[in-house]
DNA sequence: TAATTGTACTATCGCAACTAATACAAGTAT
DNA sequence: ATACTTGTATTAGTTGCGATAGTACAATTA
């Protein structure tokens, strides 16, 4: 686990936490049953209040990605999403809508945006679903 | 301008309202030049304090979307990106990155990502960069 | 039994978002 | 010229979120 916290981001730290346990899950840095740090363990190497990271643990474990038991730790759960495909699908493409957006603003080509997509998606291969 | 504001999202209202002109101009449901309702207008209709549309306004004519001119109104701008290529490149990578971990933990597959995407880009396919 | 781990709770501080009211400056219409 | 419209600026106050701090609890591990 390396993460790296930005402070003069506007996104909050909890959140920079949950983005980077979710990147590195789905980059297999990290793997199913694996041992995340500890609550205080991260906070002290981080240089952070640990309510801060058990925030972050406690909506990660909302949202079914890890597991977490006291006086054991938290653990990387198995993937199945509880969400229904046609809210996925919806979530993805309002998503998807606002880079569009984005991109046509900061007039960049339909070509160098499907590029860019392609070797985004090439990273993440091994990890998405069937 | 058909905006429609969400008060229960999290995300701030001025903010909505800037991804809507974003949104319309993208699509071409406004063109170059054309106007804008005026600050008190669109208040009106929408029901909230003037102020917070002064603020969107404001934050789209500093991004280089709209021109304003007090007396006048608000117009909308020729579209010239101020930031360099690679920072451009940068930011958009960073987004695709995020759709896609979030694809991934949903359990999306590659397949149906790259189709929602197709989808999308041919929405905006006339207002893309050449 | 003692140490470790995630959770829960309360209190506090700082900041962003939003509302509100008002005044001002520049353009438009007559 | 005069009156109106338009975006801007300023100040003040409220609300909610993010983060810190300290403490206590429950479950697991050694």
């Amino acid at each position: 686990m390396q993460i790296q916290i930005d402070n003069s981001s506007n996104r909050p730290v909890y959140q920079q936490i949950i983005d980077a346990v979710k990147r590195d899950i789905a980059l297999e840095r990290i793997k199913l049953g694996e041992k995340l740090p500890t609550v205080r363990q991260l906070a002290g190497e981080l240089v952070i209040n640990p309510n801060t990271i058990a925030k972050a643990y406690r909506q990660l474990e909302t949202e079914g990605i890890i597991t977490t038991r006291p006086g054991s730790g938290a653990f990387v759960a198995e993937m199945n999403s509880n969400i229904s495909k046609s809210v996925r699908k919806k979530i993805v493409i309002q998503e998807l809508e606002r880079i569009a957006i984005d991109a046509v603003h900061m007039q960049i080509s339909n070509e160098e945006l499907t590029q860019w997509f392609a070797e985004v998606i090439k990273k993440f291969k091994n990890t998405f679903g069937e």
